[in-house]
DNA sequence: CATTGTGAACTCATTCACAGCG
DNA sequence: CGCTGTGAATGAGTTCACAATG
């Protein structure tokens, strides 16, 4: 059933996207959907999306469609968000905040379900989302006790580095990057950045250099 | 000097990025360094940093490399970043409060000098970032008022587009949307999408997928 | 018979390899 | 001699176009 072979991570990526759109058109009542459909949601080429979903199977029915339903289940098996995540989120700023108390991150069962901070007056205080603030340096303990396995990133750039060594000494899984700044890890753990300051400059960039036709972009 | 051309997007990703590797180089007191150094530091190839530079002119020394600061001039002129942007940002949650106060924006010149959210319990007070916050329904005037260029949607994702069309018709030219939705702009507008539940879902799968090579990831 | 699934064609991006030059 | 700049070679990703089919 499902292929392997090399599959392009911008199809990991679009998967998500079609995830959520299928979401929206079961809440809005659809049963089926066409690749032509979707394509036109998410906003790219019909073919690509009946491309990205042949790397993992047929889900499809000629002539008809795919199951909305249908779809979101094979997606989310793809995705390997059939289950729970558990998060530590290090830095316990605005970020930091915003991403413990986000409603749609639990629900998706990325469970963010450690706080840390280095900062004493925050240290033992309840932080947004019900999470105790845990001291930075007891981080290895608390991802060990509460087995997370996904390190979030969300301190100033000076800190960054530190932090990940943290991480990765406590044996996370992966790192989410949200600081301006590269992070040096070993092969074994895998890195996402989420780098802002880059999107203002392509922004900048492309409005600078003003580009006639199609502008949104397809970049996640 | 500058060459024309088509010029692939993730070339000015990795302009940006080089830009931050070349400030930390001179911080450290560096007054050259080779495409191999750069391309290092960066985790590409050195043959892509002097082709991703070749797009806009020869700004290095053969036999010796780049200067470190005149580079760095050439880069912000490439990326229109030697110069101010005034940003809005609607949607004063945690997220929207993270950008107003971060320093690093303030500094690279892009001015969050305008907050709006629709709770009039905010509405008036001070945000982070000495900021007042204005009510949503002003925002056409204030854009107009303040100058705004560039829209930055911090708002749940149910208001997205909502928001994204008052930027519209406030006619900012570019918006910047950290909300996980998809929204729908004409053509005359650039649109930037920060989504974390979409790397987050690409964490899942890599994870569940466990690819035994390199896992470090150049996507921003 | 409308729509999927997919090889082949094409477009875009990266890397190689070396000529050109300070 | 060492490193840049770049055409040519390779590789990856997208789109086309149509045979397969429920």
């Amino acid at each position: 059933m499902a292929k392997s072979g090399k599959i392009p991570k911008a199809t990991i990526t679009r998967l998500s996207i079609y995830y959520r759109q299928l979401e929206l058109l079961e809440f809005d009542g659809y049963r089926m959907v066409s690749s032509e459909n979707l394509a036109w949601l998410c906003q790219v080429n019909s073919a690509q999306v009946r491309k990205d979903l042949g790397y993992f199977g047929e889900f499809g029915v000629r002539g008809v469609g795919y199951d909305v339903i249908d779809l979101q289940v094979h997606i989310k098996r793809i995705l390997a968000v059939n289950r729970d995540w558990n998060l530590g989120i290090a830095g316990i700023g605005n970020l930091g905040s915003a991403l413990l108390q986000h409603q749609n991150l639990w629900e998706r069962g990325f469970r963010c379900i450690a706080a840390f901070d280095n900062d004493s007056s925050k240290i033992g205080k309840t932080a947004l989302g019900g999470v105790r603030i845990i001291d930075i340096k007891d981080l290895k303990q608390a991802v060990k006790d509460l087995n997370i396995e996904i390190g979030v990133i969300t301190t100033p750039a000076s800190a960054a580095q530190t932090v990940a060594d943290l991480f990765l000494k406590a044996k996370v899984s992966a790192l989410l990057n949200f600081s301006p700044t590269r992070i040096s890890v070993p092969e074994s753990c895998l890195v996402e950045h989420i780098d802002f300051t880059v999107k203002l400059d392509m922004i900048s960039y492309e409005l600078h250099h003003e580009i006639g036709t199609k502008k949104t972009t397809n970049s996640f």
